[in-house]
DNA sequence: ATGATTTATGAGAGCGCTCTCATAAATCAT
DNA sequence: ATGATTTATGAGAGCGCTCTCATAAATCAT
C-alpha cells in the first residue's frame, strides 16, 4: 500500500490539505459536516500523519529524552529507576509526549549520544538522571547546544539549571531524630558518596539532629558505604567496634548490608542495635526483619521532572527553578520504635 | 542563536547542500580539501544536523520502539528488565538507532500510544516484550499498520511474527534432569502461568525429564505460582504436605517465595528439600542460601531482538524469523549437588 | 437592507534535509 | 593528442506536514 499524505486525503473529502489538517489536529473552526467526511475518510483509508514532517513543519517533535550517565551502575539493583520510569513515562503519556531512553555505557557511548542527542529536530528536552560522581559534562553539554534540560537529582552546581530533587536533608533529619527522641545515645552513620549531593544532603540531615538533641558529633560513627550492599557490610563492620545503639544507613541497600554484617557478628536488631535505611525500596531485608526507612516518592518525582521540563519547553527557561518532594519516615521493626516507647514512663 | 541548515554551511564553505550533505554524512566522493573546508564550517559555526529533515526526507527515522505491556507487573521487582534494557540499548548504540521506550500502565494508556507509534516517521521498528497473558492485541495492530516488529519471548502464534527466546525447553529439562541424576525421586515444580509461552514451555521441559528418567509424573506434585514472589510461596505451601525432596520453580522470584514457606515449615535446604530457579537474577534469598538456578542471557536477549529487528527493517521481513537462546545451568547449593554426589557410591 | 463582524475554507510559502541526475573537470588508454 | 572513463560537484525535485494570510460565506447589529 502507497501510503497516503494529507493530500491524498484532503483530495478524496474534497476539502483543502489545511482543512484537514484542521480535522486531524483537532480544531474547532471546521463545519460538523466537513469534519465527519473528513473523519470518515481518515478511517476508510487509514491515513496516519507522518510525524516527521509534522515535527520540521511545527518545530516540535513532542519527544523528550531521558539520559541514565554511566555512573548509575545500580541501574539493575535498585528499583529507584524502574519507578523512575514508570513516572516519567505516566507524565509523558498524559501530556502526549514520547520518550527517548539513553542509557551511557561507556565514555565512547556518551560521545556519540550527546551528538545525536544535540541534533535539532529530535528532542525538545532532556531530562538527566544525576550523575553519581556530581560530574556536569553532561549538563554543561546541553547548556552549551542550548537544549532545555531538567536534573533529577540537585547538580553540584544548582544554579545553572533545573532540577528536581526530594528532600533529603528533612528526611534524614527526621529519621535520625525519631532515633534520638526514642531514646538511642550512640546513633552512627553510614553515608552515600561524598561527592553526590543525595550523600553529602543525607549527612547534613543527621548532623542536625544529631546536634539538636544534644548527643555527641564523633566522626568514628560516620563512615562511608558507597550506596551499595557491599559498602554498607563493609561499613558496618568498622562502626561495630564502636559500639553504637542504632546505624542510619542513608540508603536501603546499605541498611541491608548493615544488616548482614550485624547478624554475622551475632547481635539482635533492634535489641542490640536499630537500624533505619533510605528509600523504601520493596526489599526483603536478610533476617526478614521489617526496615524503618524514609520513603522517597520516586514515581512522583519522574512526573514532576517531566512537568518541569514540559514548562520550560512550552514558556522558556528565564532562570533555573526547583522542585522539592517531601519525605515521610515510615516506621517498622528495625528501629525498635515500639519497644522503647513502650518502656518508656 | 538561529539556528544554523546546511544551506548556510554550503554559502559559508563555498560549496553546495549537496557537497556539505555528503560531508556530514561521510560519503567518500568529496575531495580532501573541500571536505576539510566544510568540516572546518561546521565545527565553526556549531552546525547541528535537523533529525526531522533528515527522517523527512530519507525515509528512515533511525529509531525503534520498545513496549512494555501493561501486564508486565514484574517491572519493578525483576532485574530482567534493567538487563533487557541495556542489552537493547548498547545494540542500539552500535548501530547508530535511537529507543523510545513505551511503557503501557492501561489500556487507554495503550490505544492512545499504539496511535501514535503508527505515525509514519516516527519509528523504522518496533520490539514488543511478549504478554504475560499471551495477548496478541499489540501484535496484531503493528502487523495491520506493517510497522517491522520482533517480539521478546515467544508469542501465542508464532508463525505471524519474528521473536527471540531463551530455550526454556532445554532450560527446564537440564535443570529437572540434574535433580535426576543426583538421586531425588520426587521432584515438583513451581510453574508460571499456563497462558504464558515461557510458563508452558518451562512445564514441557520438566515433565521431559521426569520421564526420561522413569519418575513418575504426579499432577499434585505440578503448582501454579504465577512468576511472583507471594505465588511461589504459596504454591510451596500446596506442595509441602505431598513430601517432595525436591522442587524445581520456573523462576528465582517463585523460588524466593519457595525457599521462605520452606524455612517456615522448620524443612532444611537442601538436606530436607532441594530447590531450583529459574533466571538467575541477582538476588539474596531468604536464609541466604546459594540458589542453583537456570541462566538466562538477558543482555544477549535483547541484543540479538535489536539485531533481528534491524535486519528486518533493512532487508523486508519476507517471513517470520526466530532466534533461540540457549541458557545454562548454574549449580550452587541449594540442590545439594555436591553433598549427593559425595554420598554416591 | 446595509455595512460590520465573525466563521469556514483555501492558497501557498516554508520547515531542512536526501537523492537522483546532469555536467564539468580530471584521469585514463591508446 | 584524441576520445573514453572516472571522479567531484551542483541543480533541483521531493519528502509531508504547519501556519499565516487572504477571501468567501454566513451571521450580526442597526
Amino acid at each position: 500500500m502507497p501510503s497516503l499524505t494529507l493530500e491524498d486525503v484532503a483530495k478524496r473529502a474534497g476539502v483543502s490539505r489545511s482543512t484537514v489538517s484542521r480535522v486531524v489536529n483537532g480544531y474547532e473552526n471546521v463545519s460538523q459536516d466537513v469534519r465527519q467526511r473528513v473523519l470518515w475518510v481518515i478511517k476508510e483509508t487509514g491515513y496516519r500523519p507522518n510525524a516527521a514532517a509534522r515535527t520540521l513543519a511545527s518545530q516540535r517533535s513532542q519527544m523528550i529524552g531521558l539520559i541514565l550517565p554511566f555512573s548509575v551502575s545500580s541501574l539493575f539493583t535498585d528499583p529507584y529507576y524502574p519507578y523512575l520510569l514508570k513516572g516519567i513515562s505516566h507524565a509523558c503519556n498524559q501530556n502526549n509526549y514520547t520518550l527517548d531512553f539513553f542509557l551511557f555505557s561507556s565514555k565512547e557511548d556518551e560521545k556519540k549520544n550527546l551528538s545525536r542527542i544535540s541534533n535539532r529536530g529530535l528532542l525538545d528536552g532532556v531530562l538527566v538522571q544525576s550523575d553519581h560522581n556530581g560530574d556536569q559534562r553532561i549538563t554543561n553539554h546541553l547548556l552549551a547546544v542550548n537544549i532545555p534540560q531538567v536534573v533529577i537529582g540537585r547538580p553540584m552546581e544548582p544554579e545553572k539549571v533545573s532540577y528536581v530533587d526530594v528532600n533529603n536533608v528533612s528526611g534524614s533529619y527526621h529519621a535520625v531524630s525519631h532515633l534520638a527522641r526514642i531514646g538511642y545515645q550512640k546513633i552512627s552513620t553510614i553515608t552515600g558518596p561524598y561527592k553526590n549531593t543525595a550523600g553529602i544532603d543525607r549527612i547534613e540531615g543527621y548532623l542536625k539532629a544529631i546536634k539538636e538533641f544534644g548527643l555527641d558529633v564523633n566522626s568514628k560513627l560516620i563512615v562511608e558505604g558507597g550506596f551499595t550492599e557491599q559498602g554498607g557490610y563493609n561499613a558496618m563492620h568498622k562502626l561495630l567496634p564502636e559500639h553504637p545503639d542504632a546505624v542510619f544507613a542513608a540508603s536501603d541497600m546499605m541498611a541491608i548490608g548493615a544488616i548482614r554484617a550485624i547478624n554475622e557478628f551475632g547481635l539482635r536488631i533492634p535489641e542490640d542495635i536499630a537500624v533505619v535505611g533510605f528509600d523504601d525500596i520493596p526489599i526483603r531485608t536478610p533476617s526478614d526483619i521489617e526496615l524503618t526507612t524514609v520513603h522517597q516518592p520516586v514515581i512522583q518525582l519522574g512526573e514532576k521532572a517531566v512537568e518541569l521540563l514540559l514548562d520550560q519547553i512550552d514558556n522558556g527557561a528565564y532562570h533555573a527553578r526547583s522542585i522539592i518532594l517531601d519525605t515521610e519516615l515510615i516506621i517498622r521493626d528495625s528501629c525498635g520504635s515500639t519497644k522503647r516507647i513502650a518502656n518508656a514512663p
